[in-house]
DNA sequence: CGAATGGTTGAGACTCCTCAATTTGCGTGG
DNA sequence: CCACGCAAATTGAGGAGTCTCAACCATTCG
């Protein structure tokens, strides 16, 4: 059965739209879904698009980047397995944003109108998705808040943190080890930093023994307290 | 009639959600409806609140923000009139921000419940809050990457541009005069500042004569494309 | 092996913050 | 009407933090 394929991979860590779904649309929407993969880099969206697909990340990570005039790339957010894309009953509105593969990710793509449609057949679950787009907006206001006045080793805390946390590696509290999704040149971009501030922090957290890097991307966290106090720090 | 008082009020600026209601549930709505005055200084929703009510702002602003850990305020938005408050269908989660008014306030508020059954029975103004809170979120991550990167001279500028266009005032073209909503404190909340340093950025602009000082919180853009550009100076 | 890419480390310049003093604006009371 | 006091805003000097520019190391790939 097609849904057993697609959307039923959809319900990654529980918090997938399709959940709300009864089987007999969820069968109905799958079959308007097309399973895409993309490799590192490739581009799902591009700012100035006036489409914008919907759909619904099962594996990888993307990110959600602008150019600001000066030709720099700034990373506004990250999309992680289960998060949604698109802009269902916008309008035909201009896409600020591209949105670019970070690792190959796998998706689960429709065409926004069949999305709307979807959406307004099932009343939970545009509730769901109402619920989580306000859910992302606190969460942007949130990284607002800490991006204002954090320090550079704070912000560099703070995503180590916070990129354990979404990984799944480890409870916050004891020795964990993750591989890092992003470049320091994308953490740099991610956190309004330079790519040598960003190297610089990482040597001064590793220094301090509250992290290891023992090479590649990978990073141990030694001292999850030491790190959350870090991320805490304030100019 | 009651939503004669109430609900066409909200319909500020052409956005309002009361828009997409068919008058039989306007008024239904408008039953349980209660107008409220906030003075300037008080307080909508505190951080930590479990219960978020539901209210569109006619008139006056409101600031969205968080204390941070050293105890500092950060404002991570601004609410105008017609702006939407509240989280609709996202259960019995925590308020994150404190929501206070900036100006004296005229808001029309609803219980969560109400406003729940109320998009639950008109899909079309369901799809209209989404679509908003999606515009939202899109001008969040559109300010976290200003905020990322630009300069304090940029972030001072473009809060005028912004507030000159919120508040109505000219076509971004000509001269035009605003009354400021906020203090010095305040700006400096919203852009990451200090109270010292967007003073200085504001006496820089008036020297460079792009914009004029002449008392209170008034402000004239005496010439908006420098002003524009301004706001894109980089780091 | 050499080139290319990504990461690390160092020195100096520049921006913004901190601390402090002064000025302005405004409401109160004499 | 003016003096006073308080809060907000402005201005200055010095210092901390981050960026820029540059050189150097590590890894991968041809």
């Amino acid at each position: 059965m097609v849904f057993e394929q697609s959307c039923r991979q959809c319900a990654v860590r529980g918090t997938a739209l399709c959940a709300a779904l009864p089987d007999a649309d969820l069968l109905g929407l799958a079959g308007h879904g097309t399973h895409r993969r993309l490799a590192r880099g490739e581009t799902l969206v591009r700012a100035g698009d006036m489409a914008m697909p919907c759909a619904n990340i099962q594996r990888g990570l993307m990110k959600i980047c602008q150019t600001n005039p000066a030709g720099q790339e700034v990373i506004v957010g990250l999309l992680w397995p289960g998060d949604f894309v698109g802009a269902p009953f916008l309008g035909p509105a201009e896409a600020g944003h591209d949105i670019v593969a970070l690792t190959p990710v796998t998706l689960c793509q429709f065409p926004a109108r069949v999305m709307e449609r979807v959406l307004t057949d099932n009343p939970a679950m545009e509730h769901a998705l109402l619920a989580r787009t306000m859910a992302e907006l606190a969460r942007a206001r949130a990284r607002l808040g800490s991006l204002a006045r954090a320090t550079a080793l704070a912000r560099v805390a703070g995503f180590l943190v916070e990129t354990a946390q979404r990984s799944g590696a480890g409870d916050g509290e004891t020795i964990a080890a993750i591989d890092l999704p992003l470049s320091r040149g994308e953490m740099a971009d991610l956190l309004g930093l330079t790519i040598e501030t960003v190297s610089r922090q990482m040597s001064k957290l590793k220094q301090a023994g509250v992290i290891g890097l023992p090479g590649g991307r990978r990073v141990v966290i030694q001292d999850p307290d030491a790190l959350a106090e870090a991320a805490e720090d304030l100019i």
